[in-house]
DNA sequence: CGACGGGACGC
DNA sequence: CGACGGGACGC
């Protein structure tokens, strides 16, 4: 059972980390005294006695690999200055420096005895002290905390006295608290710039920012206090003249293939290109006519403020086209009473609400804020929060992904579905199904089919990553 | 192409 | 002071 194979040992000297003794005796001392005076701490897996390559003589130095970082820390914590032949000098014990670090400084115990947690919101230190005392005596607990707020991070660190106390506790606490040897706080940490006061999650503070940046440049139609969803009405209180070409104006890069999509929604489109500068590249603006006014007068309404992609706000104006010279007042009237048509046709009475972003209520008719190259079933209830996941669907967004309230609304009308979860940063999302049938007829209904102007690919998810007991987050 | 599960301390 | 041997699966 103790067959040391040479190679096995080799691949395995750091795994799992610190469970290798590093030991200083006289150079009397043979493999297998060493082997008895350890072994009492642990599953040794190999011993080995440094030598010289010609006189074969023991160089004094020493490394017992033991099964885990506990055993080690254990046996160098009882047998280091020990004397262990008598007469001979005391022995030193060390964890070994992991055999890629290439260095030999000695590992110290402060660099072994705190571990790093990620723990409940609600985890007070007392709490976190109570959880991790029973791997030994604690010296301390500290909860990261937002300066500001002084709201947990749900992170914390806990010093123990002993090395062997902190691996006790990294291997025997439940895995959801993710426990870690921590970083010594001396070394100051690189890539530190990035991250400068943001304080926790990249891609939704990246969002943030982004709408902030939106907010610094108000659109006529995005109003941001009080009073909004009146920007329809501009064009009418305006001396705007309205004409069947509309000129988009976005400040986020968009391809000729988006706007196209997006704007044919509306039927009767008979122009869409992008303006190009003289490199070829996107100056931000397209221009779109449809062969009919009403569908343009529904389209400047109707897309005017629409988020494309989510957090660009759309702004659209009419452009003469050059064609359309009828008489000012008689055109007007004929306008009006076009648009009046196509709002009511499309949307009812209320249309004037499309494409506002109020999140949908079940049981009330469908919010006309989906434009989608489908037909889609009516909204069905969500599944209860608790149920178990059948099924799950991942999605993948073209251009960019769609809102979490979009994605319910569309995702939940083949029922069952329990919860939208979307990639943060990524441009995928999962659907999570309490019966697979509904997520398979989902997946058949929308798969490559657009909405609200974004592409989806819709597929069964890979099975997750079995982390067999993870803790429910609640952080 | 397009994947979930994370992570750092005002000395 | 006291830091890294021996040997080699089978695609």
């Amino acid at each position: 059972m103790e067959d040391f194979a040479s190679k096995q040992v080799t691949e395995n000297l750091d795994e799992p980390p610190n469970s290798r003794l590093f030991i200083v005796t006289c150079r009397s001392m043979s493999e297998d005294v060493i082997k008895d005076t350890f072994a009492v701490f642990g599953d040794i897996q190999a011993v080995w006695v440094v030598k010289d390559k010609q006189t074969k003589e023991s160089k004094g130095v020493s490394y017992v690999k033991f099964a885990k970082s506990s055993q080690a820390c254990l046996a160098m914590e009882e047998m280091h200055g020990k004397v262990v032949i008598e007469g001979t000098k005391p022995i030193k014990v060390f964890i070994a420096q992991s055999r890629s670090s290439g260095r030999h400084r000695d590992v110290e115990d402060e660099e072994l005895t705190r571990i790093f947690v990620m723990i409940p919101k609600t985890f007070t230190e007392d709490d976190l002290k109570e959880t991790f005392k029973e791997y030994g005596d604690i010296e301390y607990c500290v909860i990261i905390k937002n300066k500001f707020t002084g709201e947990s991070k749900g992170l914390g660190y806990v010093r123990y006295y002993k090395p062997s106390q902190a691996a006790m506790a990294i291997e025997n606490c439940d895995r959801g608290y993710r426990a870690i040897l921590a970083e010594p706080r001396s070394k100051t940490n690189s890539a530190e710039g990035e991250y400068a006061g943001g304080g926790g999650g990249g891609g939704a503070g990246a969002r943030f920012d982004q709408h902030g940046g939106d907010n610094m440049n108000p659109y006529p139609f995005a109003p941001m206090g009080a009073d909004p969803g009146n920007y329809q009405m501009a064009d009418y209180r305006s001396s705007d003249v309205m004409t069947r070409c509309l000129m988009l104006s976005s400040r986020a890069a968009v391809t000729q293939e988006q706007v196209y999509a997006l704007f044919d929604i509306i039927p009767g489109m008979d122009y869409c290109e992008l303006q190009r500068d003289a490199y070829g590249l996107s100056k931000g603006h397209a221009v779109i006519r449809y062969n009919n006014l009403g569908s343009a007068v529904y389209a400047k309404e109707k897309l005017s403020g629409f988020e494309y992609p989510p957090g660009n706000r759309l702004a659209l104006s009419f452009i003469d086209d050059g064609d359309d010279r009828n008489s000012p007042v008689g055109r007007m009237a004929m306008q009006f009473v076009a648009a009046q048509m196509m709002s009511t046709l499309w949307n009812g009475p209320s249309g004037n609400q499309l494409l506002k972003t109020a999140t949908s209520f079940p049981g009330a008719p469908a919010a006309p804020r989906i434009q989608a190259d489908l037909s889609l079933p009516a909204i069905k209830k969500l599944a209860p929060q608790d149920s178990k996941v059948k099924e799950r669907l991942f999605v993948v967004f073209s251009p960019s992904p769609l809102s979490m309230d979009v994605l319910e609304d569309v995702f939940c009308r083949y029922g069952s579905l329990i919860e939208v979860h979307l990639v943060p940063g990524r441009k995928v999302g999962y659907m999570k199904y309490a019966d697979k049938q509904c997520a398979d007829d989902a997946m058949a209904a929308l798969h490559g089919h657009m909405v609200n102007g974004v592409r989806m690919k819709v597929m069964l998810a890979d099975p997750p990553r079995e982390e067999s007991h993870k803790r429910p987050r609640t952080y």
